[in-house]
RNA sequence: AGGGGACUGGUCAAAUGGUAUGAUAGGGGUCUCCAAAACCUUUGGUGGGAGUUCGAUUCUCUCGUCCCCUG
């Protein structure tokens, strides 16, 4: 059986350096799940690792794409599985470190996603129709296909309504029955899921403290030279919390002030909403920094757990 | 010290002599190709006291707090 450490948690938890820690008591490499950190050029607002704080241990999936292109689950997905083999091929243990939890769990359950290209096209065309007619009626459209998917997905949500009609346009299979099938899966990983967790108002205090420091560091400069280097609004990249809201500020809309609060609240509402994911997914292993409250209590912590697992 | 104005959830606003409305924050949730996205849901309130009234958050008085003006 493949053996899999996923090490997760709200952002600004200190999933960084524990990772980092983790790699060298266990002989792993680390793997990133983070779909900002993935980008070149984007350091100081994404908190990326450095590599002076890697301390020797090998991290993929960090750096590698430029801002400018498209990025999603299903990139990542093929990337990982290619990092995962190499670790495995070296006798290394593979570390998922990072926030998304949607990207984790796309590896973590195999999910499918190769049914069909994406016709960009298509979906425009789709998004036009939600703009025209109003999101009633796109709804109303995936109500005529599929209700089941239609009686989950609101009609406001117009992003996933689309996906839904796009799904089966392309496939005749209703979206709905897909998801249900892949929920069914099994894992094919022997896996230990972590997730790091801390008090929750020292944790929006920390985030706080971290988004000053960006500033601090230079993150108004780092987003004028993607600027220059031709990254726009609109972007996936730029859907990044700090950056969506410093082109705004760059833009003139606003103070400095306000992009900065802004920056703030996003960041915080971000880690309740991944928390709240962590919470759904099943067989994860929560470590609670206001009970372990030391480095060597957390590393302790998690390796006897991966010794029951059987995976050291 | 005198005169004037304001006080509505944590914050910013709306309204009415008869069920206090929003936005936002906070809490909870959904999620299977933009997920740092998109969306759903929910806890909180008329500064204190007295009076008029069937009924006051609204009108009156008083106390308090804040702001402005005058000295």
């Amino acid at each position: 059986m493949k053996n899999l450490v996923i090490l997760t948690g709200p952002t600004a938890v200190g999933k960084t350096s524990l990772s980092i820690n983790l790699a060298k008591a266990i002989n792993g490499e680390i793997i990133s799940a983070d779909s900002m950190q993935i980008y070149k050029k984007m350091d100081i607002g994404t908190a990326k690792v450095m590599p002076e704080e890697m301390d020797g241990i090998k991290h993929y999936l960090i750096d590698v794409i430029e801002p400018t292109e498209d990025f999603h689950v299903v990139k990542f997905k093929q990337m990982v599985e290619a990092a995962i083999d190499e670790i495995y091929a070296k006798g290394k243990i593979p570390i998922i470190c990072g926030g998304t939890g949607f990207y984790i769990q796309a590896i973590l359950y195999d999910i499918d996603f190769t049914e069909n290209e994406i016709d960009k096209n298509y979906r425009k065309s789709l998004e036009a129709f939600a703009k025209e007619k109003g999101n009633e009626a796109l709804h109303e459209k995936l109500n005529a296909i599929d209700p089941e998917s239609a009686k989950a997905i609101p009609a406001a949500n117009v992003k996933r309504v689309i996906r839904a009609i796009e799904y089966f346009e392309q496939t005749g299979e209703k979206f709905s029955v897909h998801n249900a099938t892949q929920k069914e899966k099994n894992s094919p990983y022997n896996f230990a899921y972590f997730v790091l967790n801390d008090d929750r108002q020292l944790l929006y205090n920390r985030i706080d403290a971290r988004v000053d420091k960006m500033i601090a560091d230079g993150l108004v400069s780092e987003v004028k030279s993607l600027l220059a280097s031709g990254v726009r609004k609109g972007m996936t990249a730029m859907d990044g919390i700090g950056y969506k809201e410093l082109l705004d500020y760059l833009e003139g809309d606003g103070s400095l002030d306000d992009a900065i609060s802004l920056i703030k609240q996003k960041s915080r509402n971000y880690a309740k909403r991944q928390l709240t994911w962590f919470r759904r997914e099943k067989e994860v292993i929560w470590l609670d920094k206001t009970v372990l409250n030391s480095d060597d209590l957390l590393l302790d912590t998690i390796l006897s757990n991966l010794k029951e697992k059987g995976i050291i």
